[in-house]
DNA sequence: AGCACGCCGACT
DNA sequence: GTCGGCGTGCTC
């Protein structure tokens, strides 16, 4: 070990609170840095991809270190801020660093070694050597398989622990172990068709001319590629066209290219893309349609306001149009030469909205999100490393997380949405906080906007910690939708009502289906029923895994849990007494809309829900065909609240408010208002004013009557002097702690001990424990304590608090054998 | 998170 | 007696 040795300490993808040292051999230090990709052997045999998180010219005291067994790239690929932004993120949400990395990077730049297992070449088994079953097995594997993961081995045998099987073959020498490590990123390749001849070469093109006159396919791939290839119009450069895109336009097969290669017209070639370069995408003029005076107004007072507040909140009420507002401010940032970040919940990523701003932005919008393949991904990271360029980021939660060169404006659409908040896995990120916190650390501005903000986020506007701009009209005249309460018990009692529809909700929809509109209907549960119940003995279906009833799914005659995805068949008879009466109650999408069907026998009903858009583009083709009118009335879950444009949609009705306002936490109210608010806001977007019903058995509730008037304030205010009263956010910041043990018993009493003893310290800050909504998930029992801590408090000073509380307890067993977590401000 | 090590019950 | 299950602790 020579003088001149570093130390490199580096966050491991592991859910562990540390760090690990590594020693640099000399020969890597002038290639390693501070956000460098390393890899490691972590353990005995594993490796890891790891990221240099500090450097220091000293060795660790109190243990032996390991050397890097490999730098990963020539640069760092996590930037400077980027780094810090993860700090932040491991000490606000009290979780891992290896945790946030998991979740910052794409996995296409994670490798993990595997450990494959192959025969030795010529073992000869000494006389009388005694093989187990188990490692004749293995053997016939390996004899087919070459090389194999332990984890194949036991599949293939059914066998759930081979780890002491293989070990003892080690031993034996019948085996050999190796690491493989792999890259899972595969750039892209792109088949290109080229030009034989220099552009220019008139006589050359001539020839080939010539030679295809006897084709009509032949000729039309030849023009097609003059076309695409801008052969006459653009510069030198342009010999090759993409061969996808020729195909298409010139409608032949990639057959009639073969014969035009073997001709010597084209040579054609597979090519990976090479994206670490720029594009130079950003050229050209930007336009972008013109603002309302309203809009316009509202764009003047956002840019007065950035002067002196880091973050403003833009409240516009839905269809007043943020989105244009939002495009002339990027526009200004990239004029800058600086990037944006443009936040959206993830089902607004439609291409509703993409295509709008692709429209506007061009090459300069680059999308990110969870649906696209991990190389994808990976080459958006790449790209944003390999560039400054002004670029807009259009993302969902994770892009926060990308490598921004230098970010000049963050924009957080529908800033109250609660899928802003990750849950599970750790690290449970608000991106919303998140992102401006990142927009601080580049000296950014963030813009927030909703038409019915969360009561946080109002708050420090009020209170001028945020600036605060408002936008109350309607773009182009439309105006808010008529709301209409619909009290269900007065309907039953009077007979008014057909099954689920009130009379009133069943009139207007009549209305709209015969001026040719459409109508939306809410509800906020998938499935058919949910409450399954024999009449005789009163035998429910409970998950096996999870502590909730299943739901009856009529299409498969299934019972399903909503939590875990477990499902079984519905049984013929119950289970428990045997008599064939088992009954279904309670309506989700599923029952709604057969209801509805027989309702409007001749309108044409579809459904969008988890169950319908499990694939790929099924989202897609039901909005479309919503959007073109190929479906007069759509029900669904909470899916249908979400950004979509619709302007023939004259009725909105929710099924059942029941549901929504009756949600045991502090933020029922608000969740309920903002998406009854959300879905009425689907209707009369163009022209007119639309009516939205809802209907309710709780017609009195308050909440009901802020959305009649469409008063946020009204609501806001109330909701704050609530909050106050209790001791609940704004007015506090709240930490969710969770145990979890397999053992009922185990997690009750280490559940009691740790709330006791934090209350000890912190009194009636401490709630609980109890039961979480769902106390048991996939065979792990869970028991929830409920911190309210000061919103002052200093987060390193809780984390610490909290260390030292969770030290005193180690010993004991109930504590140890249970997994804590933290969910710092629960959304 | 893996993975090794060490302690207990059900089989040749 | 041994094999194979599972609980516990450590990884730079």
């Amino acid at each position: 070990m020579t003088l001149s040795m570093i130390y490199a300490e580096v966050i491991l993808p592991l859910p562990i609170y540390s760090t690990f040292t590594y020693s640099v051999p000399t020969e890597m230090e002038s290639l390693l840095s501070v956000g460098s990709r390393v890899l490691v052997q972590f353990g005995r045999k594993k490796f890891y991809t790891a990221v240099v998180a500090a450097v220091r010219p000293y060795p660790p005291a109190d243990y032996e270190v390991k050397p890097i067994t490999a730098v990963l790239d020539p640069t760092p690929i996590v930037r400077f801020p980027q780094m810090k932004l993860w700090e932040w993120v491991a000490e606000y949400y009290l979780c891992a660093p290896g945790e946030v990395m998991k979740a910052a990077l794409p996995a296409g730049l994670k490798p993990e070694s595997e450990t494959v297992i192959s025969l030795v070449p010529d073992f000869e088994a000494p006389e009388g050597m005694k093989l187990t079953e188990r490692m004749e097995g293995v053997i016939t594997q390996l004899q087919i398989g070459k090389k194999l993961r332990i984890s194949d081995l036991e599949s293939a045998l059914g066998i759930s622990n081979l780890t002491p099987t293989v070990s003892a073959m080690m031993e034996l020498g019948i085996i050999e172990l190796h690491e493989r490590v792999q890259e899972r990123y595969r750039p892209k390749k792109v088949t290109i068709v080229e030009a034989t001849f220099e552009r220019g070469d008139n006589d050359a093109l001539h020839k080939a001319m010539d030679a295809v006159s006897r084709s009509v396919k032949q000729q039309n791939a030849l023009l097609a590629f003059l076309d695409l290839s801008g052969w006459m119009t653009r510069g030198a450069d342009t010999r090759t066209v993409e061969k996808e895109t020729l195909l298409k336009k010139a409608d032949i097969s990639s057959a009639i290219l073969k014969s035009m290669a073997d001709k010597g017209i084209f040579n054609i070639v597979r090519k990976s893309i090479n994206r670490f370069t720029s594009t130079g995408a950003a050229h050209g003029e930007i336009i972008l349609p013109p603002l309302s005076p309203a809009q316009s107004e509202a764009e003047k007072s956002l840019i007065d306001i950035f002067k002196t507040k880091d973050v403003v909140l833009l409240r516009g009420v839905t269809g007043s149009g943020k989105t244009e507002i939002y495009s002339h401010l990027m526009r200004r940032v990239l004029e800058q030469g600086k990037q944006v970040l443009f936040l959206v919940p993830e089902i607004s990523l439609t291409t509703q909205l993409t295509d709008r701003l692709r429209r506007m932005f061009g090459d300069r919008l680059l999308v990110y999100h969870s649906k696209f393949s991990d190389n994808e991904r990976t080459d958006i990271y790449r790209r944003l490393l390999s560039t400054n360029e002004p670029l807009i980021i259009l993302g969902a939660r994770s892009a926060v997380f990308l490598p921004f060169a230098q970010l000049g404006l963050v924009i957080v659409d529908e800033e109250h949405e609660s899928s802003y908040k990750q849950y599970d896995p750790a690290p449970r990120y608000n991106a919303r906080d998140t992102a401006t916190v990142l927009a601080s650390m580049h000296g950014a501005k963030t813009l927030l906007g909703s038409a019915t903000p969360s009561i946080e986020t109002y708050y420090k506007a009020q209170e001028g910690k945020y600036g605060l701009v408002e936008l109350t009209e309607r773009f182009s005249g439309a105006r808010l939708p008529n709301v209409e309460i619909v009290d269900m018990r007065e309907q039953r009692k009077q007979k008014l009502n057909s099954g689920i529809l009130s009379k009133n909700l069943k009139l207007a929809t009549d209305k709209t289906l015969a001026s040719g509109n459409q109508a939306i209907m809410f509800q906020n549960r998938r499935g058919f029923a949910p409450i399954v119940v024999c009449q005789v003995c009163g035998w429910t279906p409970k998950c096996r895994n999870c502590d909730v009833s299943l739901v009856y799914h009529k299409n498969t005659q299934m019972l399903r849990c909503h939590y875990c995805g477990y499902a079984e068949m519905l049984p013929k008879v119950c289970p428990a007494c045997e008599e064939n009466r088992i009954g279904v109650f309670g309506y989700g999408t599923e029952r709604i809309a057969e209801d509805i069907q027989d309702r409007f026998p001749q309108a044409r009903v579809a459904r969008m829900d988890l169950d319908t858009t499990r694939n790929k583009d099924a989202y897609q083709e039901i909005i479309e065909k919503f959007a073109r009118k190929d479906t007069d009335i759509l029900v669904g879950t909470q899916m249908v609240s979400k950004g979509l444009d619709f302007e023939h949609v004259k009725t909105v009705g929710i099924i059942s408010a029941d549901t929504l306002l009756n949600f045991p936490d502090f933020r029922s109210n608000e969740r309920a208002f903002n998406m009854m608010e959300q879905v009425a806001g689907r209707a009369g977007r163009k022209g007119e004013a639309g009516t939205v019903f809802i209907q309710t058995s709780q017609a009195e509730n308050p909440v009901l009557d802020y959305v009649r008037r469409h008063d946020y304030t009204g609501f806001y205010e109330a909701e704050l002097e609530s909050r106050r009263r209790l001791g609940y956010p704004p007015f506090t910041r709240v930490i969710n702690v969770y145990l979890r043990n397999k053992d009922s018993r185990m997690c009750d009493d280490a559940a009691r001990l740790l709330a006791n003893t934090l209350r000890q310290s912190l009194g009636n800050r401490i709630l609980g424990p109890e039961k979480p909504f769902v106390a048991r998930v996939s065979n792990q029992f869970i028991q929830s304590i409920m911190i309210k801590i000061e919103t002052g408090a200093s987060m390193s000073k809780i984390k610490e608090f909290l260390r030292r509380i969770y030290e005193s307890l180690a010993d004991n067993p109930a504590i140890k054998t249970s997994t804590i977590y933290y969910d710092v401000d629960p959304a």
